[in-house]
DNA sequence: CCGCTTTACTAAAGCGGTTTACTCGGCTGG
DNA sequence: CCAGCCGAGTAAACCGCTTTAGTAAAGCGG
């Protein structure tokens, strides 16, 4: 059986509220008593129980993160790990914690509603998505990351357009015109693309509009080395071979990389990769 | 103000506990009850608060993973992120959520008071480690991972002194004899290395005592590239170069090859180099 | 038609904290 | 000497849900 606050108040012969002072009012206690109360509670190994704190301050001390795939997959991207920590660093200063929400069942709803949680942040998910009504209809303030903008909602983004013509262009510039998209997997609505992943579609077109090119090739891969190598051998050969590769995803275009070695291919001699992201790892890729 | 079981009972015209029933005992009501008070219930847009319900059934469905770093430097570390990964999948397939635990203001044990969870997994934790004996007092079930036997709580340990004795006899019957080795640098405790780093550390020498080699130089290393890379640097030069690299993490090794190759030694020829944890990552280097 | 079981539902007691409103004794100042 | 105030503590309500114990009505066999 767990200690109580009651179990603590008798034992120093006080009252409840005057076992919950010590602890979060300790200025509206008398020196002695204070000591004697909080001596007490030490001996008897006394913890609040937090859910019942919870309950009672409506106000978990827990941050949610609405993670729109499979917990087990989030981890083997490098993108989203970036994002935890620096999500960690800005919730560590504030004394919460990171609670990872994934589907429950496949369903966002599910999960939302068991998360004891004071707000969300949410990744890649549509601003008009079922699930953000349900948390608007709760009350759980929540921003949008990797979203479209909304009225509703905060929401913070990349320029994802404006990045991916810019990476578009370049190859454009350097004499490129045989090009391979690598596009960026859809979510949970396996119909549509995730919003960033149209934004920069929509960045890498209107680059290649301005120039001359035939229809690029483009296949889709999640934010894996493997999954880049498996695009890789997809890739039109001969004639059509693609001279240049836009990965939405840094990770897809290291695998692009290694399968391009091991295809004899020299990078960037014989093709051209550019990934998005910028993770730390594309510091140590060769090229870098 | 948030829709309570109250204001679906008063509406439907039913009791609190008939509602509450609609949601976990169906069938302890009749059809038509029934029926009415799921459909009022989501006319009203209830959800069951979960502090509440986790107070009143003393189980919050989810599990917290007791990290002893900061959350910040985390998901910098990729083993970590496997384990979570792994992590993930289980606690998904028990409709559970992973709550991440890092240390509180530095302190675990304030980090352990707060979080509402119904056990811990923890890493790296030593079994004698004060913010166990806190746990085991609120009577939190705790496993621990990466740690060292105990006989109170159930370990989930890797062979780290095998796995080190290995990698450096392979080395050694290589006619490797000048080493550096790169340790895995201590939590939190500033003083002592993890259990796993001292159990592979004991690995390396337990090998190595075995052949007549000079003492290893040996440099501390997080398991980040760039640590890796730096732990190059620190390396002797000239006669007493190090031909061969014990490293206790797969990051620091690839960093060091990165270093390597930038100081212009090839690897195998000139370095070898061994790391520890066979990221997926780690097939993609070169050599892989 | 009566007593007994079922069915369908409810009232109220927790769960473990926080907080509001109040009591009580001692001190102060006029 | 007494009204008023202040410091120190307390009783009880409350947070929103679950669950136990119980009730009223319907069903049933004899």
């Amino acid at each position: 059986m767990r200690v109580t606050i009651a179990d603590v108040a008798g034992a120093a012969g006080v009252s409840k509220t005057a076992v919950s002072f010590a602890f979060n009012n300790p200025e509206k206690l008398g020196q002695a008593t204070l000591e004697r109360v909080l001596q007490v509670a030490h001996d008897l190994g006394y913890t609040p129980y937090p859910a019942a704190r919870a309950l009672s301050l409506r106000r978990s001390g827990t941050i949610g993160v609405l993670i729109p795939q499979r917990l087990s997959t989030v981890f083997a991207n490098q993108f989203l790990s970036e994002l935890l920590q620096g999500l960690g660093e800005l919730v560590e200063e504030h004394d919460l914690s990171l609670l990872l929400v994934p589907p429950l069942d496949g369903s966002l709803e599910g999960a939302i509603r068991q998360a004891s949680v004071d707000g969300f942040i949410s990744l890649g998910l549509s601003p008009d998505d079922e699930a953000l009504a349900t948390l608007d209809r709760i009350g759980i303030p929540t921003v949008l990351i990797d979203s479209e903008d909304s009225a509703e909602h905060p929401v913070v983004n990349v320029d994802d357009a404006g990045g991916a013509e810019a990476a578009a262009r370049h190859l454009l510039e350097l004499g490129h015109r045989e090009f391979a998209i690598i596009l960026l997997p859809p979510t949970r609505s396996q119909t549509r693309l995730t919003p960033s992943a149209a934004r920069r579609l929509d960045g890498y077109y209107a680059a290649l509009s301005k120039f001359d090119v035939p229809p690029p090739h483009s296949v889709t891969a999640g934010a894996t080395m493997a999954a880049g190598a498996r695009a890789f051998e997809s890739f039109p050969k001969g004639k059509r071979r693609p001279t240049a590769v836009l990965a939405m995803s840094d990770m897809a275009a290291i695998g692009v990389l290694g399968a391009a070695y091991g295809a004899g291919l020299k990078v960037p001699g014989d093709l051209s990769v550019v990934g998005y992201d910028d993770l730390p790892m594309a510091a140590w890729t060769s090229p870098p």
